[in-house]
RNA sequence: GCGGGCGUAGCUCAGUCGGUUAGAGCGCCAGAUUGUGGCUCUGGAGGCCGUGGGUUCAAAUCCCAUCGCUCGCCCCA
């Protein structure tokens, strides 16, 4: 095999172009009842966008991103993420006139990563993003949103949420503070992952999967001890959004993010059924973000979701529409059906018609698409304006009026 | 960036101790069936055995390298 896409890039087609296309249909539906528009933004920016909105020392900004220089000596990079872009098109469109804010997402990402199961280097996210809320029912708007496509695509069952709080700027710089001095005694002891983590983002430490970390981690101050009565009262509020709907979650003191930008709020819905790559949605409130772009201080929620993850845990492929085949015999009726497939397809009614093959051959071309009726006519059926018109399912066949095939075939 | 596993037909895989022309099932194409699919039968196409080198009278098989895929670590959707 010689010609291949590139590493950790699939193309998509078949059933997994169908799974896919049932994520984001689903979503988009969902997002709909949620006053969410729908937005895209370019699949490239300039670099500094995403490597001032994601912190130059995050693993994404210093190792994972597509970065390159155009021809016109430009530094662009392909999004790793879309909440930089959405923030940026805000700014770029003026649009803070009229907040809050709702937008929904879909499209590719780009991370220069090693591939595994559910990890890509080109994937496919959808996620909205709330802009100009600082309510904590916009925390619980957005986490509603994610559980009810959940829901509707199926995969609910086997999704757990768990959410947590990083508190206010204030809290969380205070805690980060305790957390490395506590830390810091510890230093030797720690696994070598974790003595970098100390330096550039302590908190990760929280949810390391080492044996040793984890015995340091236990004694460690807690996150909540950290919080002032603003940060309390938002994490209490979010909880009790979350409760009145009757979603079910998990207060999860480790749960911590990655990226810079995040305040308060922080969740996941995970699975245990894709290996390593446990997180499904992920997001959180991430008020910091518009200044660190230049912008006014703007607080915002959201999340993102990984298509691909999604579509590996629904149970069954949705089928397509079955298609209409229409099977003319002889080339009169060859001709006929070009005109006839026309008149069905302008009424939106799939149809599939053979350019060439036997009667047999085309009733097994029919067959094997997966369509509902077969429309079988020749010679005689012409002269009598007619088709014959099989269900494939029960091989039941009679004759139709032309005229009346599009209400026979419903 | 680091570690493990695996590379034989479109797909899933078999291939003994190194031994003749590399096999099966599914799928695909055609015929049996000139106006009717599924089932059946018959035939056919389809292989740089990932690639390169080495050992050997002889390599899909053993050795080395390389590339690719995959799983895990890191990170994350």
């Amino acid at each position: 095999m010689q010609l291949r896409p590139p590493r950790g890039t699939h193309d998509l087609y078949g059933d997994d172009a169908l799974r896919h296309r049932h994520v984001v249909e689903t979503a988009r539906r969902v997002v709909g009842c949620y006053g969410y528009g729908e937005m895209a933004t370019p699949i490239f920016e300039f670099t500094g966008v995403f490597a001032r909105s994601l912190g130059e020392t995050s693993d994404v900004v210093s190792k994972e991103m597509y970065t390159f220089t155009d021809r016109g000596g430009e530094e662009v990079t392909l999004r790793p993420e879309n909440t930089a872009s959405v923030m940026r098109a805000i700014l770029t469109g003026g649009l803070l006139q009229s907040v809050p804010l709702r937008f929904f997402y879909a499209g590719p990402m780009f991370r220069y990563e090693r591939p595994q199961k559910g990890r890509l280097r080109q994937f496919h996210q959808i996620g909205v993003e709330l802009v100009g809320a600082a309510e904590p029912f916009g925390d619980v708007e957005v986490i509603a949103c994610g559980q009810q496509i959940l829901e509707e695509l199926g995969i609910a069952p086997l999704v757990r949420l768990d959410i947590n709080s990083l508190g206010n700027p204030l809290s969380r710089a205070r805690y980060r503070d305790q957390l490395t001095a506590y830390l810091a005694r510890y230093r030797a002891e720690l696994s070598e992952d974790s003595q970098r983590r100390l330096e550039r983002n302590p908190l990760r430490i929280l949810d390391s999967k080492d044996e040793g970390d984890r015995r340091i981690v236990q004694d460690a101050p807690h996150l909540a001890g950290a919080y002032d009565d603003e940060s309390r009262y938002f994490f209490a509020a979010v909880q009790d959004g979350l409760a009145r709907l009757g979603i079910a979650f998990t207060v999860n003191p480790s749960l911590v993010r990655g990226l810079d930008y995040y305040t308060h709020t922080a969740f996941e819905f995970t699975t245990d059924a894709l290996g390593a790559q446990g997180a499904v949605i992920a997001g959180g409130r991430y008020d910091g973000l518009m200044e660190q772009l230049g912008g006014p201080a703007t607080p915002g929620v959201g999340w993102a979701a990984g298509i691909e993850r999604m579509a590996l845990l629904l149970a069954e492929t949705p089928a397509a529409p079955a298609p209409v085949a229409l099977v003319p015999i002889g080339e009169a009726a060859e001709a006929e059906a070009l005109v006839l497939a026309a008149e069905l397809r302008r009424a939106h009614v799939p149809c599939d018609l053979a350019f060439k093959g036997k009667t047999g051959q085309r009733m097994k071309r029919a067959d094997r698409i997966g369509a509902r009726f077969a429309v079988v006519f020749g010679e005689d059926e012409l002269q009598a304006g007619t088709v014959q018109l099989k269900d494939l399912q029960t091989g039941d066949q009679r004759v139709v009026a032309r005229a009346d095939l599009r209400q026979s075939l419903e």
